[in-house]
DNA sequence: CGTAGCATGTAAGTTGTTACATGATTCG
DNA sequence: CGAATCATGTAACAACTTACATGCTACG
């Protein structure tokens, strides 16, 4: 089975959305992907050279500044292509990992109380992710009425605040629960005291 | 900032469920915590090599079989302590990386008729681990009454199936809205000689 | 006897992170 | 002038996947 380098199509996507220096790219992950896709510098730089050397992109000629720094990059119709043609795509399947539940599957071993906080932590994680996401929704809504991008953007948004809210629920659900086990289990002979 | 290697807790995990051989380890992956955590046998042999090294886990004593060519490993003391440590510290934050996501995110370069089967495809799949699930859910009420590792392995499931809900209440959201802006953008002058 | 599953592993390659290095510019 | 931010990059390492190799055993 064919491996596809994703982070070659989230850098063409970026692009995408305007000439970008390597900077601007990892920038763009940083404030409007993070949610879902990040990039370090290790991974943009070398693939930019990668990419240009292939013809994907090019060096925008940079008509304003002279003492300029930024080296911005366009995409060129082959790139174009190839990343049309990876968004038509089946999307992969990804395989999961999940910290969280790794540590709750095996939490026999360390008993019910240990585990609370761990599960309170992810709750009140999820409910600042809330609001952060909340806030993106609003500003989608002022600052890009109009371009066409802004229904993709805002559906990204969308599950992005569905995932968060199952997670919540399923917070205060779990913590009800080890509550419980954690007062049977603290309290063996209760249960046969009161017979 | 120190990054923690998950593969060698995973595989401890496994094994405090009981002596298990590397194809043991890899098995348990993909029968029971398939859902949210995978491990391919080119990290769990050369880590059980690793981890007895350390004197975290050694091989047990078969007092079964001569022919057996199985090589079950336990957790030592000192192993049993480090998981421990780890289950109860916090749970480190993973880079988000969601393929689904970033394609909706740049789709406005394909249009929204060549998103849709994406997104068809993701609530198909998800119906489908909908369906597993709760079979899962179903077969360890019957099969695991009274383990007192019960409760937490149904927690991870739980989690799985109200993620899945999200994800197919957003597709079914996101069909629609699809629909909505493809109808719109393939008739561009329908609105205007309606007036 | 052949096929499927049991069982253990390795080699090569890719992907990704982290930490570091360097220097310019802007702003208080 | 000092701090923050802009801007570009690299080296070392860690993590992970894939494909392959090997041989045994059970079963139809």
């Amino acid at each position: 089975m064919e491996r596809v380098n994703r982070t070659r199509f989230a850098v063409l996507g970026v692009l995408s959305t305007g000439p970008q220096s390597g900077y601007d790219v990892k920038k763009f992950c940083e404030e409007v992907l993070a949610y879902f896709w990040r990039e370090s510098y290790g991974q943009i730089y070398p693939l930019l050279r990668t990419l240009e050397a292939e013809g994907l992109i090019r060096k925008e000629k940079s008509e304003l500044a002279e003492g300029d720094r930024r080296v911005a990059f366009v995409l060129t119709d082959s790139g174009r292509k190839e990343l049309s043609e990876w968004l038509s795509g089946p999307v992969a399947d990804q395989p999961p990992r999940n910290e969280l539940l790794l540590k709750v599957f095996f939490s026999n071993l360390i008993g019910p109380a240990a585990v609370i906080p761990q599960v309170a932590a992810h709750e009140a994680a999820q409910q600042q992710l809330r609001q952060v996401l909340m806030g993106v929704l609003f500003s989608l809504d002022s600052e890009m009425d109009g371009d066409p991008q802004m229904p993709y953007w805002k559906m990204t948004v969308r599950l992005g605040l569905r995932i968060c809210d199952a997670r919540i629920e399923w917070c205060k659900e779990t913590l009800k629960e080890l509550q419980t086990i954690k007062e049977k289990s603290s309290m063996p002979s209760a249960a046969a005291m009161l017979e």
